[in-house]
DNA sequence: GGTGTTGGTGGACACCTGTCCACCAACTGT
DNA sequence: ACAGTTGGTGGACAGGTGTCCACCAACACC
């Protein structure tokens, strides 16, 4: 920011050029996720943006080279706060049976505070343009590797195979975009958000109860009934 | 099929003016779902699909009355089929175990002998016109109905709450939702088919194994370790 | 055999689309 | 103080869009 003093003595902020810009370039991912509400970012005309905006349609291309190039910008925003914030649940908790309940409402809380951008993601997920697309699929790919590693590390893992563990953390990831999506496209009252809440959570304790039993399958196939403590998976 | 007969004794099948109607309805249908592969529906071009069947743009009209109506006769279609299959698979199976492998078989398979359909539904179930989007939900809120009367039919599922009923085939239509897209955005080799099946069988078990866990802890929270037998779920 | 119905035509309408271009004013580094 | 850089302008381009309209040929029915 650069100050500027006129004859009375106040000082007036006058944005430098590349501040300016960054301005224009946060309108424009703006205005472009506001379009995109209603129709996908395919369909997205760059003259509407540019009206949205208040700019002439041939300045767009000063900020972005394309559409599909927005568009990856705006999947690096909406994954960073999550990613971060998930991030730190998990590294707060020690269980997996812990992580359970915190994760889901750090999700709830984040979808709630910003609609567009999930909404964005949960519309370029499928169908829209390719690399947005394979954006989108590399960024839940890394989280179902993490989710993977939380649960290599549980007591007693090192028995699981590594498929397995990829399989039931790519179920959890299904679970948590499914949750996201059900919390966009239904109405956004606190008593939906609760429910959402509520069967996301008892969906992710099932699944993990019932993949502490899988794995303990294969190498005791026909033993006791007797099963593995799950207290890990109930605790809240 | 109106037969003519010209003069060398020829039968010549002279189709009928409603089986035409009924051929170029079917080619826009058609031409509507390979148009919308690499982009939705609400970006579709009528004059595009109009090029594509060989007709005017306006004989559009003669058959359907909007992008909308088009699109709910394609979620028709690509429903009818599976649904029936599926049924009649969950039909022939007496436990919910035996029903998992058939199921991900006949949903794969389905899928497999007709991506444009399901890439369709894929494509429209999130964004899209609202009207398509309402009525995919429909379908698959139906198919979840009946996982959970299924479930409800289980021995010892009387004491089963009507919400974690609805809760865990939630979760299983949104695991195989998962195993089409997945399907659809992956390469088309029968290997990577396999691999898919295999993943959403293991996906279903673990569910089905802890949702039947989950469901006798209220009634019976610090009993004895021992669980349910779960032959059922293991049994392909 | 005549008549109403209907699937399809083709032109015209007003408007919207992305991209190219020359041009400009003002901020920046020296 | 000056020259270069740069964010933004506005017109023009070739084309694409949905929808309206009058019109037609052929099928269906009585």
């Amino acid at each position: 920011m650069r100050m500027i003093w006129l004859m009375d003595d106040q000082p007036v902020a006058l944005p430098t050029r590349t501040e300016r810009k960054e301005r224009t370039r946060r309108a424009i991912l703006d205005a472009a996720l506001t379009l995109t509400e209603q129709s996908s970012l395919s369909a997205l005309s760059l003259r509407h943006v540019a009206r949205e905006v208040g700019i002439a349609p041939t300045a767009f291309y000063r900020h972005f080279t394309s559409a599909e190039d927005l568009g990856l910008a705006l999947v690096d925003e909406s994954f960073s706060s999550l990613r971060r914030t998930l991030r730190d649940v998990r590294a707060a908790q020690p269980s997996v049976g812990g992580v359970i309940g915190p994760s889901v409402e750090v999700l709830v809380d984040r979808v709630r505070a910003d609609p567009e951008h999930f909404g964005f993601i949960s519309r370029e997920r499928v169908g829209g343009l390719p690399g947005v697309r394979a954006a989108i699929r590399r960024e839940l790919d890394l989280f179902e590797a993490e989710i993977a590693t939380d649960f290599a590390r549980l007591p007693g893992a090192v028995h699981w195979s590594t498929d397995d563990l990829r399989t039931s953390a790519n179920l959890i990831v299904i679970a948590m975009v499914a949750a996201a999506e059900r919390l966009l496209q239904g109405p956004g009252t606190p008593a939906f958000e609760r429910e959402v809440t509520r069967t996301t959570t008892t969906q992710l304790r099932m699944l993990s109860i019932g993949a502490i039993q899988w794995r303990s399958r294969p190498q005791d196939r026909g033993g006791s009934g007797r099963l593995r403590a799950t207290d890990d998976t109930t605790t809240s």
